[in-house]
DNA sequence: ACATCCCCTTAGCC
DNA sequence: AGGCTAAGGGGAT
């Protein structure tokens, strides 16, 4: 199946989308893309601005492909309404068409409790490790796929077995979080209609949820778009580019730390969500792509 | 090689 | 209240 972009209208690049760290479970295999979404396998490749996807076991229609990549989301809008200065305007000149995606609340929460305190790669290495311990198994093309684990399969779990995902310290946070979810003490997919403040108290009682993680949750699958999720890279941009939004003994105190302070965070957080306003979390992740990869090379 | 540092942070202690 | 520190283990330096 394809969809036809109009890269005017609907700009979309895949690669900046699925390379700039939001998701953990995509691979690129013989020139094409493949991941896992809601029990399907997806394969998709951007021929110019045709969007070409195939999909196991069962077929998906062009809407679902268009709700995960948002492809709905008025990109030339947003890009120009945070487009504030020349070092966000630089990113979004580089990474032009990349998009947040709209992920499963589940695999999302999961994914970024994981994600404390380890780099992507690692991070890839933890999910897929749970994904092939507890997920559904499906072959497709050759290559072996696992459905992300359902709350009840990582609830019933061990924790010598979550540990075995080599998971450290994360795995107490990943299944008491589970039990959580699977007692239905928390409804996620009804979180998307509270409001912002709400929702994020809620999700940081869960442990190992902290604003970080849940800001991420936030913007990656709950659609608040605000969200402006600071980790140590944000901190380092915001630090080198953006210090005369902040008074300079805070600067420097926090210059001298790696780490985040909670005082920091909700400094540096709520300073993203004034100054780029509603779509925040847009230029958090051009800003945090952008900074990354500079970085490498 | 081989330490040592770093890691898209959280939670618990003081 | 807010700052400090420990917490898997793999990959980078």
């Amino acid at each position: 199946m394809e969809i036809q972009l109009d890269q005017v209208v609907t700009p979309f690049n895949l690669r900046h989308t699925l390379e700039c760290g939001q998701v953990f479970r995509w691979k690129r295999l013989g020139g094409w893309l493949y991941g896992v979404v809601r029990e399907k396998v997806i394969k998709i490749r951007q021929v110019g601005d045709r969007l070409q996807f195939q999909s196991f076991p069962e077929r998906v229609d062009a809407d679902c492909i268009r709700n995960y990549f948002r492809l709905d989301d008025d990109l030339p809008f947003i890009l120009s309404e945070i487009s504030k200065d020349e070092h966000i305007k630089k990113a979004i000149q580089h990474f032009y068409g990349l998009r947040i995606t709209r992920q499963e609340p589940w695999e999302c929460l999961i994914s970024y409790i994981c994600a404390t305190y380890k780099n992507i790669p690692a991070i890839k290495e933890m999910i897929q490790n749970l994904c092939r311990q507890f997920g559904r198994k499906m072959t497709f093309d050759g290559y072996h796929f696992y459905t992300f684990p359902k709350p009840s399969a990582l609830a019933e779990a061990s924790l010598e077995d979550v540990r075995k995902c080599r998971l450290g310290f994360r795995a107490r946070r990943v299944l008491e979080t589970s039990q959580i979810i699977d007692n239905g003490e928390l409804d996620l997919e009804t979180l998307r209609q509270v409001d912002y403040e709400k929702v994020k108290l809620e999700l940081v009682r869960l442990p190992g949820v902290g604003h970080k993680v849940a800001d991420c949750i936030l913007l990656f699958s709950l659609d608040r778009l605000q969200a402006f999720p600071v980790d140590i890279w944000m901190k380092k941009i915001i630090l080198e580019f953006y210090p005369e939004f902040f008074n300079q003994s805070f600067i420097k105190t926090a210059c001298k730390r790696r780490s985040i302070t909670h005082h920091e965070y909700e400094k540096f957080s709520n300073f993203g969500k004034k100054y780029f306003g509603a779509y925040g979390g847009y230029a958090q992740e051009y800003l945090f792509h952008w900074k990354r990869l500079k970085q490498v090379v």
